[in-house]
DNA sequence: TCTCCGATTAGAC
DNA sequence: CTAACGGTCTAATCGGAGA
C-alpha cells in the first residue's frame, strides 16, 4: 500500500478587502470599488468591475483618476481594523474542518484535510458555511502540495465553469499535463516577474515546461528555492505547514507622510508613533531588541526636489521592548540624522536582532533592567481594550502635521459600537 | 582562500 | 490651481572586508 497523497485545501478570499465592504454596503454589490493602500495612494483590492474596466493591481490611484470618473469607480480608504475583523472571522469557521490550520495572510488559509473522505465536498462546504456566516465569498484549490494548492485556487477563481472549488488531486496523470501545459509559468507561486522574463528565456513558459525542466540546470540558473518550487509541482510537498506563527525576527513600523514635513519636532513626533506601534508587536510576541534603527525620506517621486535618505542604527547596551526606552534612542537617531532643508515624505523604526523577552547578554557594568515594566504592560492592556492610541508616550500624537491621508474609510463596523449599522 | 556580514534582490500579499 | 505612487516580512545570493 502506498502512502496516500496529501490533501491540502488553500482558501482564498475573493477581493478580500472590496468583499469586507460590501457586506456592511449591500448596495455596492453591483458597482464597480477598489479599496486604497495607507495615504490613499495605491489600488490594493478591485472588485470584478473594477478588474474589468481596467484598474491595475498597486495602481496609483492619481494615475486611474480619469477612468474612475469615466465609470464612476467607487475608492475607498482601507479599514484595516474591519479586515482584521472579518478575517478572524473567517479563520475561526475555517478551524472547525480541521485540525491542522495555518493562517497564511489576512486573507489567504491553508487546511490539512489529508485523510478525509471526499475533499471536494468539504471544499463545497467550507464556501458556503464561510458566505453564509460571514458574507465572504471564497475559493478552495485542493493539492498535494502548497505550490499545487494555490495553482488548484487559482483554477477555482478563473475557470469559467469553476463551483469555486478544484482538486487537482481528482486529475490523471495525463490531465495534470493538459491542464498545466494551459497555464503561464507565471501563475505559480513564488515566480514573479523577472524570474517570469528568466524562465521565458530559457524556453520555459507554462507550468508544465517548469514541471518538465531538467533539474540541475534549473537549479543552477535559478537555485534552491526554484528547484522546490519545481518539485512541489511535480507533487512533492517542500513546504511544511507552519501551524503556529513564529516569532519575527525583525519589526517594521514606517509611514508615509499625508503631506510632506520639514520639522524636527514632527519627524520626532511620527518617529515616537513608530516606536510606540513596533514595541507593542514586539511585547505581542513576548520578545526583546538589542537593536534599532531609524530612517527618513524624502519624496522618490520627486525628482525636482533635493533627495536625502539617511538611516542610523544603534546597537543596544541592553536588550528591551520598552517604549520608553526605545523612544529616547529614536528621538536622538532622528536628531543626529535631521537637516533642516528638506521635505520629509516619509519616516520609520525597525527592531532587530530579536530574542526572546528575558534572555539576557548580561553586562557587569550595567545594571539589569526587568524584562517588561508593569507600565508598558499596563499600556498594552488599556491600548487593546479601548483602542490602539489610548495611552500614548509623551511626544506621541503632539503633531498630527504627518498622519495620513485616509478620506475615503467607511465605519469600523464590526469594532466599533459607535459605528453599528442600523438596520 | 575562507568566512562573515551587510546590502541587494525577488517575491508574497 | 497643482500634485497626487503602500507597508511588512523572509530567504537567498552577492560582493567586499578581514582573518
Amino acid at each position: 500500500m502506498s502512502a496516500s497523497v496529501q490533501q491540502l485545501a488553500l482558501v482564498d478570499c475573493n477581493n478580500f478587502y472590496v468583499s469586507c465592504e460590501r457586506v456592511f454596503r449591500p448596495d455596492l454589490r453591483h458597482t464597480p470599488v477598489v479599496v486604497l493602500s495607507n495615504n490613499d495612494g495605491c489600488v490594493v483590492s478591485r472588485s470584478n468591475e473594477a478588474k474589468a474596466l481596467g484598474v491595475k493591481m498597486g495602481q496609483p490611484w492619481f494615475q486611474a483618476q480619469d477612468l474612475a470618473e469615466a465609470h464612476g469607480i467607487l475608492a475607498l480608504s482601507s479599514n484595516y481594523a474591519l479586515y482584521a475583523d472579518m478575517s478572524n472571522r473567517v479563520m475561526q469557521i475555517l478551524s472547525a474542518f480541521s485540525p491542522r490550520q495555518e493562517v497564511y495572510s489576512i486573507d489567504e488559509c491553508f487546511v490539512d484535510l489529508t485523510g478525509m473522505p471526499e475533499p471536494k465536498a468539504i471544499g463545497l462546504q467550507i464556501r458556503e458555511r464561510v458566505n453564509a456566516w460571514t458574507g465572504i465569498p471564497v475559493c478552495v484549490g485542493i493539492g498535494p502540495s502548497k505550490t499545487l494548492a494555490k495553482l488548484a485556487n487559482h483554477i477555482a477563481k478563473k475557470h469559467p465553469r469553476s463551483p469555486g472549488v478544484f482538486n487537482y488531486n481528482a486529475l490523471t496523470p495525463a490531465q495534470q499535463t493538459k491542464l498545466l501545459a494551459q497555464i503561464a509559468a507565471s501563475e505559480v507561486w513564488g515566480v514573479g516577474r523577472r524570474l517570469t522574463a528568466q524562465l521565458q528565456a530559457q524556453g520555459i513558459h507554462s507550468v508544465q515546461d517548469l514541471r518538465n525542466a531538467h533539474t540541475p540546470t534549473l537549479r543552477s540558473a535559478f537555485g534552491v528555492v526554484m528547484e522546490k518550487t519545481q518539485r512541489e509541482l511535480q507533487g512533492t510537498a517542500c513546504m511544511d505547514l507552519e501551524e503556529a506563527p513564529s516569532a519575527k525576527k525583525q519589526i517594521i513600523a514606517s509611514r508615509s507622510f499625508g503631506q510632506p514635513v520639514q520639522a524636527l519636532p514632527v519627524l520626532q513626533d511620527a518617529v515616537s508613533s513608530f516606536v510606540a506601534n513596533a514595541c507593542s508587536k514586539l511585547r505581542a510576541q513576548n520578545s526583546q531588541a538589542a537593536l534599532i534603527q531609524v530612517f527618513l525620506q524624502t519624496n522618490r517621486f520627486r525628482k525636482d526636489q533635493p533627495q536625502y535618505s539617511p538611516c542610523l542604527a544603534v546597537p543596544l547596551p541592553q536588550a528591551t521592548n520598552d517604549s520608553l526606552v526605545l523612544n529616547r534612542w529614536a528621538a536622538a537617531l532622528a536628531e543626529r540624522m535631521y537637516r533642516p532643508d528638506y521635505l520629509y515624505k516619509k519616516a520609520g523604526v525597525m527592531l532587530s536582532d530579536i530574542t526572546p523577552a528575558g534572555q539576557h547578554q548580561t553586562d557587569w557594568l550595567e545594571p539589569t533592567a526587568p524584562t517588561q515594566t508593569p507600565l508598558m504592560h499596563a499600556l498594552d492592556q488599556l491600548n487593546q481594550r479601548y483602542g490602539r492610541g489610548t495611552v500614548k508616550v509623551s511626544g506621541q500624537g503632539a503633531y498630527s502635521a504627518w498622519q495620513m491621508k485616509q478620506e475615503r474609510k467607511s465605519p469600523n463596523y464590526t469594532t466599533d459600537w459607535q459605528n453599528l449599522p442600523c438596520v
